[in-house]
DNA sequence: CGCCCTCTTGATTTCGATCAATGCGCGTGG
DNA sequence: CCACGCGCATTGATCGAAATCAAGAGGGCG
């Protein structure tokens, strides 16, 4: 009956992985997992450090990243409600992963979900496809960091970050000029985007100036023009 | 027995994904292969197109890349013998596939290799491993992208192309100084590290003029100092 | 031989980093 | 309640690494 307890009320329940499975089958992992509450700023993986757990993200933004050894970073991922956290199959993490908001996950323990992963197929199919998506968008980031200058990586990350705004849970107010709060500083936009800090306050001053989006003030944004972002964001 | 003719002397036969596959299984597969040739430069998948084959990389080096729409381009990974080559689960390619050197391909339908994942649950396991090792390799070259030098990047370039033809078959002579062939222009090194050829040329001679490296002329690189370059491509 | 392709080298420009100062909102403690 | 401090953001001045523009050199092949 814990099975039904934790799964049955789980707020990303038929969004993440263990969507894949049967009210049964969902027994199983239920067991195995449990539930950790983080605190903003706090890290859950260390890059280097034994690779332990695997985790769905209930709520929440992780970031994922990486650091030079002389301490320059780059975030090579974010995470949000129903993605999957850890690195299955290896003994080492690559990558550190940090709260960037309060965050609840629901954590199993690594070796353990591998062997529910070999017991459920379709669950591992589903980790599969996940897992080539974030191949896909990872390879999309790189020619973001490779070739975009600093105007199109800011105005293509305002316009990913309007889309996940509209279609989950920040406020939007209907169409038109859409407002929503970027869950990142100008620190870790600059950290997603190979920037500096006052690289990105620049350009968000020039995007403001030009009249295609507001800065409202604190991390709210509101989109003006939305074509002439698009237009910003990937010149013909 | 065509399965056998095929598959038996495969050069990479236990490299590459089949490797999981017993002689029985790999019947199936076999039926559905068929061995392509590639010219250096010709290109196999085109970014945008409908995704109708997956492939295991049989000779040569292939890239994967990303353009701009104003035709810039950054490579986002490379494919020696053995790879899997392809995006089972989309109906599109992001990515455009093009032959470096000549090549030769297993190609096999996407549909029915997805097919034949679905039936052969450890292939599908081995597949998901190396999905998550791309994916790694992949943001790790997001820091490399967003956050080196172009002397951290160059330097190391070099070192990861001398581990390869280290381990596979180019030519190394044993210890102290190595030397190897790239099997890239530096044009497509600039695509690949996200730079200008100008800038790789420049580095490259400046490696050499400290005696870092020998430059014997062609493609040829020799590692004079190992530990110099890796210490200016990892800086403490 | 001459052409094409790749690479190197030089001069100059430019974009973004760096250095530096100030502003602002907020929570804490006096 | 206000003052102070702290983290985050903006803005300005300057610097520098890499891009861009431009010219030529080597090398292989028809």
């Amino acid at each position: 009956m814990a099975a039904i307890e934790i799964c049955a009320d789980c707020s990303v329940r038929d969004l993440a992985l263990c969507g894949s499975l049967t009210d049964h089958e969902l027994e199983a992992l239920n067991a195995l997992g449990r539930h950790q509450r983080l605190s903003k700023g706090e890290t859950v993986i260390w890059a280097g450090d034994e690779s332990i757990i695997c985790a769905n993200l209930l709520s929440g933004v992780l970031k994922l990243s990486a650091s030079t050894a002389d301490g320059r970073e780059q975030i090579v991922g974010l995470h949000y409600p129903a993605d999957f956290i850890g690195r299955p199959y290896a003994d080492a993490a690559d990558f550190t992963v940090t709260a960037l908001t309060d965050a609840q996950l629901c954590v199993f323990p690594r070796k353990q979900f591998e062997q529910v992963l070999e017991d459920h197929v379709r669950m591992e199919r589903l980790l599969l496809q996940r897992t080539f998506a974030a191949l896909d968008e990872a390879r999309g980031r790189m020619l973001m960091l490779g070739r975009k200058s600093a105007e199109e990586k800011i105005a293509g990350f305002l316009l990913d970050m309007a889309d996940r705004a509209g279609s989950s849970a920040c406020r939007a107010t209907a169409e038109g000029p859409i407002t929503f709060d970027l869950p990142l500083t100008r620190g870790q936009i600059a950290d997603v985007l190979g920037l500096t800090i006052e690289t990105v306050s620049r350009q968000m001053t020039k995007l403001k100036a030009s009249g295609v989006i507001g800065l409202p003030g604190g991390r709210a944004v509101t989109l003006r023009d939305r074509a002439a972002l698009e237009e910003r964001a990937e010149p013909a």
